[in-house]
DNA sequence: AGGTATTTGTGCGTATGTATT
DNA sequence: TAATACATACGCACAAATACC
């Protein structure tokens, strides 16, 4: 292959055609291999459509089928009128039995903030009531959340939490921006990780917008139980992470 | 919506036409109703295509589409030329510091069984040599798996052992189906887990095919290492796990 | 604030080679 | 061999979102 040392986007560096490797899947090669050889960097834009057209000798259609394999794969993410860029690299999330994202973030230098989308009084469904140990139709608090690393949407989360101990929890949420700390306020000095059940699937429309994905990506679903100081079950949580920016670490 | 107690497949069962939903959404519905209700069981196979397109009224087309989200969602699994088979819930996976196959599959009352896809004597990359905490460009063992329960493929897996010390493990591997005896035979006696790292993503091709996916399927990806019982590396595991048929439990 | 250029997204039509029936 | 289906690739045009001046 042409070693690309220097960037100058349009020079031409043709294909192999008539080998048993479709265009499409050359470029695409090409290009990741740039990505991994750090001529692209993370976060970086990518030359125009066009311009990797002209490089190759090939039609825009073919690019764009490359790009959209290395988009499918997490790799690169195209905006509408923007362009084209590099990923960042999946960043390690631990999970064990005192997981604070909070702090997961401090430890990582970047900057975590909790965003509460929304929040409603209801009542508990067969599988939060028992992940909660109520009864079903018991009154529950439902939060919705997005938590960010440096602005980067990282995570969004379901949360019940039982009524009326946990009344008035989500102003409290909206204040500080972070689970603990509303917790603290609510007399739960301590709390940990009763269990955890890992699962996997492709984001909705709706989830895909709030964590800023584009379609057809991988979410990791987690669902979690978290108990307080005296073992009482608290919180049922189910997590959505997008699988290209985080990578979970089980700490055993 | 008609409730649907009885099976006669072909009895008209008209759609809300003119409604707001799309007439492949309200088709999908009803299947998907009539799965969670219990009308059709899991591991069953579904009506024909024509049948169902007899009973809600509209072309063979429409009702693929319908069948097509659901297959896309892993509640059913079309095979040419044999039919359409509603998927089987997931199967909980234990992932502790003692994790064996074997042993998971035995207590949900399945039958285990690993089968040596391939095998290959190679050099440690830089990641494999850091796992197994040997210098890269080492001598290893690579071992490629698929794991069953009652026949269903369950995982597959591609393993690393150092060389020389597992010479040979790979035919040990083909006779017992299993590493945890084959390690037996290597005078490892008992192993734990050491790191365990978890991701997502789509299954390509040949993934799919081993492990009998439909495509575009989503796969859990662990990477692990474990040791022996005096700490020491002895192996580097990357176990692809589909989604729709496994739940990874954190036991922590 | 607004208009223009740029860039990705989408649709249609056409042609070609390969594999299947 | 013929018919068919499918994937690949090219060309043109326009829409939609963004960036820039």
């Amino acid at each position: 292959m042409t070693k690309r040392t220097h960037r100058d986007p349009t020079a031409s560096d043709p294909l192999d055609r008539g080998a048993g490797l479709t265009a499409w899947r050359q470029i695409a090669d090409r290009i990741e291999a740039d990505i991994a050889g750090g001529l692209f960097k993370p976060g970086e834009k990518l030359p125009g459509e066009m311009q990797f057209a002209q490089r190759f000798g090939v039609n825009r259609h073919t690019v764009r089928r490359a790009l959209g394999t290395l988009a499918a794969r997490g790799l690169v993410r195209a905006t509408q009128g923007g362009g084209t860029f590099v990923e960042f690299k999946p960043l390690p999330y631990t999970i064990g039995r005192k997981t604070r994202f909070s702090e997961l973030m401090a430890k990582a230098g970047r900057e975590a903030r909790g965003e509460l989308i929304g929040s409603a009084e209801t009542v508990a469904a067969a599988d939060i009531a028992e992940a909660l140990g109520i009864e079903t139709g018991s009154p529950v608090l439902e939060l919705v959340t997005l938590h960010r690393a440096d602005e980067v949407p990282i995570s969004m989360a379901r949360t019940w939490l039982p009524l009326p101990r946990f009344a008035g929890i989500d102003a409290t949420y909206r204040q500080t921006g972070s689970l603990t700390r509303a917790f603290a306020r609510h007399e739960i000095s301590d709390y940990s990780r009763l269990s955890t059940r890992i699962s996997a699937r492709i984001a909705n429309a709706e989830e895909a917008a709030h964590l800023e994905l584009s379609r057809g990506r991988v979410l990791l679903v987690i669902d979690s139980i978290n108990v307080n100081q005296h073992g009482h079950r608290i919180q049922a949580t189910r997590s959505l992470f997008s699988a290209d920016r985080v990578d979970l670490v089980i700490d055993q």
